[in-house]
DNA sequence: CTGAAAGCGCTTACAG
DNA sequence: CTGAAAGCGCTTACAG
């Protein structure tokens, strides 16, 4: 049924061997050889098997994301920078989302052996760690926005207290005090440090005491972001901005303020991070904080590559830290820009 | 360095055979010499090398799944729905974005060789499909929007032209009669059926001959509805309505209206096809054709699975057209409806 | 320039 | 209940 080399060799009356020399230009061939095997490849129609030169060359030239979930703009754009720089240096990408426990993500970490060459690894539950920690040095692994003290695999982490920092430098520069926070899921780092940058830049200000009041629980989706919105704008009196601790709650929370008869900025000023691609296209548009996701992707993957090739899970111990862009459009009540059209390289 | 079957039937003093046998659990293995075996798994943590066993069983329990692009929500709904069901089969997923040329596509058809036992394929590109024939009859192969008339390949199907006019029966409804069409991009598939569903709809009306010059050009992308919203906005008479061909140009569409003062839906209705996640979230919220992408990709990977049980590549030539939902919201002036909550179901 | 042999890490008849 | 042998489809020293 399917072709294999020793059939394509037996058809060009040569040995497999040479056959294999001819496909991976591996070894000096007669040229009259060489056509020969050419054609019975192409009369054939014959394609190499990956899995078998995989088990001898001991490289799949693949690569496995594990992500918590796949849900939204966040993993899309991640997916896509790893995507883009995994087929540059000619990988391929087992993706697999939704590893809630950490039973789930040990099964996918032991299904992937020989499967894959290296992983990149996004595991915000903390009790994953001991496990990442142990595959980690079996097989070459990228965390993404890991918790620097749980780990010291090489991570990408973005720099999300910095990030909430400038944007509460923002809102306070516009004159907002009481600002309060659309947090992310308990246990999420990212949603953690977000909320420690609110946190510390209330701490020097009037409110510093009061803060915690101010407070609104969400889990990263919109719908989340649409619930707190509504408890928000029964509140009174209405806090001055929100911090929305992802642009996929700020959007959701967006659509509850103008149910409930609030206008944005004039009335609440409303703020996200990530910069998802949406924000900009928000009415009005979402000032963020912006990420470049797709990057956090591709460096992650750009850092995976170096790491299969040097073959040390160890090498390259630093961890990176993605410095983030406060972006500001009209939310906040900030003097508005010109909309700006991104740039194709923004899209793509 | 990596340890082997062959290190734990050692270790256990037992056959490679019995250590197969009680990982796969597939013949009767003696109490004591299972737990020998066991513990020698345990003590060297072995872990059954995947490629080894694809190898030999013929099978990779892993599905290609080969899409034009991976950005925005489309994407990202899709390749939910297809890991979801994936994992609850017990498939991996191996995922490839940007087959802009066919040529691209093939080699990506020859790589997955050996590596995959099925394939998930949207091309919207017509000039795939001799490609996507030949490459279909040799493995088990599901065809995403395809063309009923280019390949007779399994596929699933958005009822694109239905979606459409039920779309334009709403919008003449609700008095529309100058409805321009923003439309997709030129050889996509999709695009052309929703373009189709709107030009035959409005054959019947005063407009039919007139409307050829309220046709704008998109590309599915927010920013080419930005584009065309601009170009819209500034046309006088205005249009009474604005279908586009996908939520995300409409998204853009609707920020460009708002830059220029119109608003939505008292100057100008505005309508989206797809209902991504976000679609309800917009100002106004956005009436929208809901496909369910993740279920397309949830049907998809169904069928695949099936297919590949068979071993047969064309042993279920149905054809599936997947039924799409008006969904009306506010952006097209029909009278207000309640928000309602999207349910765990639809957000998961 | 070419080929026979060994082997990657498994599973599967076959025989006992 | 257990094991020796063959083999999945390749590549890689080794020898010529």
């Amino acid at each position: 049924m399917t072709v294999s080399i020793r059939d394509v060799a037996r058809h060009a009356g040569v040995s497999a061997t040479t056959v294999s020399r001819v496909i991976n230009d591996s070894a000096p061939v007669a040229k009259d050889t060489r056509r020969r095997i050419l054609e019975a490849i192409e009369s054939l129609n014959y394609v190499p098997h990956g899995g078998a030169r995989s088990l001898i060359t001991r490289k799949t030239h693949t690569v496995g994301v594990l992500l918590p979930d796949l849900y939204g703009e966040f993993f899309s754009e991640l997916i896509r920078g790893i995507d883009l720089t995994a087929r540059r240096n000619r990988h391929h990408v087992l993706v697999s989302g939704s590893h809630s426990d950490p039973a789930e993500l040990e099964a996918m970490l032991r299904a992937l052996r020989g499967r894959v060459d290296g992983m990149i690894v996004m595991a915000p539950d903390v009790n994953a760690y001991p496990l990442l920690d142990r595959f980690g040095r079996a097989v070459p692994m990228v965390l993404l926005d890991s918790d620097p003290d749980a780990s010291d695999l090489p991570a990408i982490t973005i720099d999300n207290f910095g990030g909430a920092r400038s944007m509460m430098r923002h809102l306070l520069a516009l004159g907002h005090r009481r600002i309060a926070l659309l947090g992310g899921p308990e246990h999420n780092r990212d949603a953690r440090e977000r909320a420690r940058g609110w946190r510390e830049s209330l701490a020097g200000t009037p409110l510093g005491a009061e803060s915690a009041a101010l407070v609104f629980a969400g889990d990263f989706s919109e719908l989340s972001g649409y619930a707190a919105g509504a408890r928000i704008a029964a509140l009174q009196p209405l806090p001055d901005a929100v911090f929305a601790a992802n642009d996929a709650m700020a959007v959701g929370c967006l659509s509850a303020f103008r149910e409930h008869g609030l206008r944005v900025p004039e009335d609440i000023a409303l703020a996200g991070f990530d910069d998802i691609p949406i924000a900009r296209y928000m009415n009005p548009p979402l000032t963020s904080v912006r990420v470049s996701i797709a990057d956090l992707g591709a460096r992650a993957m750009t850092r995976l590559v170096s790491l299969m090739g040097t073959g040390s899970t160890a090498a390259d111990w630093r961890r990176e830290t993605l410095a983030t862009e406060l972006v500001v459009r009209a939310s906040c009540g900030a003097p508005t820009q010109r909309f700006r059209n991104p740039t194709r390289e923004e899209r793509r």
